[in-house]
DNA sequence: CGAATACTTGAGTGGGGTCAACGCAAGTGG
DNA sequence: CCACTTGCGTTGACCCCACTCAAGTATTCG
């Protein structure tokens, strides 16, 4: 099915953002089988201490991934955008340790475990970029544990906002430091460890100072030098094959 | 060498705590060749910015990885024992996104990576478990981000308290709820985003209501069952194979 | 156009930070 | 074997960043 093809392909496009891929190996991701599925804000794709038998493609729309304390306190860990496999994890862990959720209507390809093995072992290579996924998923948990044990509010939010724009960008879903941010101020003080109202305030703060415009869901950053910045922004550990903002 | 075998079967031991290896992938693991070295505290392992060649197999003593922010802001984002790979993820991620240090005068065996690599070739089932190493080592971040983001001091140390005593139980290096802890209150304070005043009189706040004995670096939990309550402690994110306290 | 959800603003508060001083134990070197 | 140093643990005083609570104002959507 075309549509099927070109869903795909977005997680090859993905792929080839932090890594080459052969013609081959291009092929195979594209032959892998996809079951589409919509899913709504609320609902869950996985749930904590679920035991998935497949992962999840993101096609379109936001998911995010969170954990929630005993006393209702909820940990964003971190927001996934088309092409993100974000529960990759569980072809080698059985048991999922959060959830998985979406902020946005979604499309989700579910590709069965089974399907991912065999190209595994059929595509050694594969498997590596794979891995080297996880790993860069690792490293952007480094970076936000550093973020929200030890800066600032004004440098969390401003990082945090870098980090997306730079990743929107390297799978084209972004252009001219401007784009979609599908997600609530209460998501945001969520995943940074803070109170809506401070994000609030914080926002307010940086469009101020003419350092970004946010209106509804549409970001534009309108001074990128001056938030990396606030943000102490280094891209290493995003490990892009070609980070460039432009 | 009769030693360098039982040195990397820590490795091996490790690995088994968190999947099953069959015989000969423990004997591949035996057979990969190390070059012992000794770092003292305040020395690096691997630099932020390097670009490794070898990966770092503890031997003896305690390490842990860290980035230091511009202002000199520490954060302090996992800590090893023996038996863990830190850096097993140089693997896949040329550039290090942090540092590697030692608490301790301790004993590193470095493992090319050539030869780590020709061993994923030849036993894929290695590889799968490395991978799943490194994916448990997300899943610690992934607790860590929660605790450090959502979870008051008290829950944060203790958590810590019980992750690091059932990680060491897992290889055979703690028993009887008594471990060595060979790390400073500043260290505690750097991992969870605390100060080093505030751990203290958090510590003494758990040692006067009778959960734990903490005297220079020997630590001894004595009321695991109230302090994993302070901690709101379950284990599942470790992975472990057989995750039982004794 | 009502109902829900998100955003905004103000006032008051508290958990944990900062600063500073001191105790104590383990080197270390003369 | 003692004087000096160094690092860690401890304590007190003060304070601020960000939280909580509460109420009001857009938006969005059926």
């Amino acid at each position: 099915m075309a549509s099927a093809a070109s869903d795909i392909g977005r997680m090859a496009r993905k792929l080839a953002s932090i890594a080459s891929l052969t013609d081959a190996e291009r092929q195979a991701i594209e032959a892998l089988p996809l079951t589409v599925r919509i899913f709504e804000p609320g609902e869950d794709i996985v749930r904590d201490r679920d035991r998935p038998s497949h992962c999840c493609l993101l096609l379109s729309g936001w998911g995010f991934r969170y954990k929630v304390l005993p006393d209702g306190k909820r940990q964003i860990l971190s927001f996934h955008i088309p092409g993100d496999v974000p529960d990759l994890q569980s072809l080698h862990l059985q048991v999922m340790d959060h959830s998985l959720g979406v902020t946005t209507t979604s499309s989700v390809g579910l590709i069965p475990h089974e399907a991912l093995r065999e190209m595994t072992r059929r595509f050694p290579g594969v498997a590596a970029i794979m891995w080297r996924d996880t790993l860069i998923d690792a490293a952007i948990f480094r970076e936000w544990m550093t973020g929200i044990g030890r800066r600032t509010a004004h440098g969390r939010i401003a990082h945090m906002l870098c980090e997306l724009y730079l990743r929107l960008h390297a799978v084209g879903l972004a252009e001219g430091f401007r784009c979609d941010l599908p997600i609530t101020q209460i998501d945001i003080g969520d995943a940074l460890g803070l109170s809506n109202v401070h994000v609030n305030r914080v926002l307010q703060d940086l469009r101020g100072r003419g350092l970004i415009m946010l209106r509804g869901r549409s970001l534009a950053i309108e001074d990128w030098s001056a938030l990396t910045k606030v943000a102490e922004f280094d891209p290493t550990y995003l490990h892009l094959v070609r980070p460039r903002v432009n």
